[in-house]
RNA sequence: AAGUCAAGUUGGGCAAUUGCUACAAAAGGUUAGUAUUCUUGAGUAGAGGAAAGUCCGAACUCCAGAGAACGCGGUGCCGGGUAACACCCGGGGACCGGUGACGCAAGUUACCGGUUACGGAAAGUGCCACAGAAAAUGAACCGCCCCGGUUUUCGGGGUAAGGGUGAAAAGGCAGGGUAAGAGCCUACCGCUUCUAUAGUAAUGUAGGAGGUCCUUUUAAUAAGGAGUAUUCGACAUGAGAAUAUCAGGGCAAACCACACCGGGAGCAAGGUCAAGCAGGAGGAUUACCGGCAUGUGCCGGUUCAAAAUUGUUCGUUUUGUAUGCCUCCGGGUAGACCGCUUAAGUCUUUCAGUAAUGAAAGAUUGAGAUAAAUAAUUGCCGUCCCGUUUUCGGGAUACAGAAUUCGGCUUAUAGACUUGGCAAUCAG
RNA sequence: GGCGCAUUCGUCUAGCGGUUUAGGACACCGCCCUCUCAAGGCGGAGAUCACGGGUUCGAAUCCCGUAUGCGCUA
């Protein structure tokens, strides 16, 4: 497997999982309230790793800014998923992870640069490595 | 060269690294195997003029349906284009603007440009607040005129020229006429209609006809009759009947009548395969003997199978479940696949047409995702702004993201380019 | 993605094209009542009828477009 890259695999795909995390899972909050993140913790060591998705709820913005969104969040993780990853392999668990714009919006953030969501990302992904 | 208006085109470029989606050469694992499946993956391709709003029109799919009508909805000057349209093109009318000419002026006319939901108000129904005498069965408040009483004033009648109200007042204006007035009469304009002509048509241009005549009444616009026109009737003619014979204000984005169009829902349409759960059908559940019982099971013995014990065998002990197991069936959920991109396609040339558009020939294949790819960072260049003014530094670079596919409309949009009109300034 | 509906004082709403720059209830403000508060009574303020065009003499109402909100649909 590549070490920065992000396949359809590694995602999370179907609707059921999505409820299961939206209805069972913890929320972490970026230091600045900007990037929420909701992440649900299953024992399954036959087949361990993390599952990762991004959304943006309609009212942030248009399409084209909801895309950016996701596209830089989802680049943010692909850069930096190797802080969590190797300790959840190595614990034997499976890791889903949703992550949304918390306090952003389009209004306010009418051009959203990568170094701006990077520092928010960061901080969620070290709270989550300390769990392991 | 700058300004403004209109029409059209375009919608930043190049490179490096790291990634994503689709197709996929090839390599490796699995295997009897170039089935299958898993991993890596060179290379190629990867948002728009509006992809948007979902306002119209279609293709396509399913449902309903003999056909037609009613109902409901839509469209509405004329002609053409188109698969179709509420779209486009051309023409006409109306309104608005600009320029020139004529004119003292109001205005008229020619050219150019723009806007236009622009059929019917004489089929019928309805509405027109307030004000005003009266808002439609054709009207008398003030005023004007006549008559009677009476001379402060009142009553009866005539009159739509003037005043006043209103968004809108009963064709306009001039002359005649009159007691005063009035299409009451006449000219011109308008309106209706006929003919000719240009045109496929809307419509334009030219010409004609239409505001009747007689009687009663002081006088008539009132009443009656005649003539004329149309329709019905009759048909060899004619008699006869009805309607009309210059208003009948506006509203149909009020109901409506007329002409034409439309069956309904929508790719989350619809189709194929199909775990699990539930349902239906069938089968197996060792064999034999004895007893009870007979829906079907239970008990005991021998045998059989599995497990435990033991180094192994014998032996011994336990178990042999029926709400469970196996096979098949139809419908079908999760899920997967098809629909899904070669089509009213795009580009070039020629021809036809004022144009929209059509025809022919040649070339070409340019996204196909599904919690949803088309990206991130950096460097250089282009354009704009600010500071500094060789240079350089900083910032900005619009509107906006495919979701079955097309044709339009509407809305958003920084900048750049092309063509034409207008105005008449600066420089040479 | 597709289909449909709505928008009127701070909130919930009524409203024949005209006497309506819009009525009512709750909330708000002032006064009365009460020892005080509540309830009750009287009075007041508060709306560019979501926005932009059009039809009409006249539009919250009819028509067209835009914006916002909501519902249905596997």
């Amino acid at each position: 497997m590549k070490s920065q890259g992000l396949s359809k695999k590694e995602r999370i795909k179907s609707k059921k999982e999505f409820q299961r995390v939206y209805s069972e899972g913890n929320t972490l909050f970026s230091p600045r309230n900007s990037i929420k993140a909701i992440y649900l913790i299953v024992d399954d060591k036959s087949n361990p790793g993390i599952r990762v998705a991004f959304a943006v709820h309609k009212k942030a913005g248009k399409a084209v800014w909801r895309n950016r969104m996701k596209r830089l969040l989802r680049e943010t993780y692909r850069l930096n998923k190797n802080l969590v990853l190797p300790k959840v392999v190595d614990s034997g668990k499976r890791l889903f992870l949703v992550f949304s714009p918390n306090s952003l919006n389009e209004k306010d953030n009418k051009k959203i640069h990568l170094n701006e969501v990077m520092p928010e990302v960061l901080s969620i992904l070290n709270k989550l490595a300390a769990q392991f």
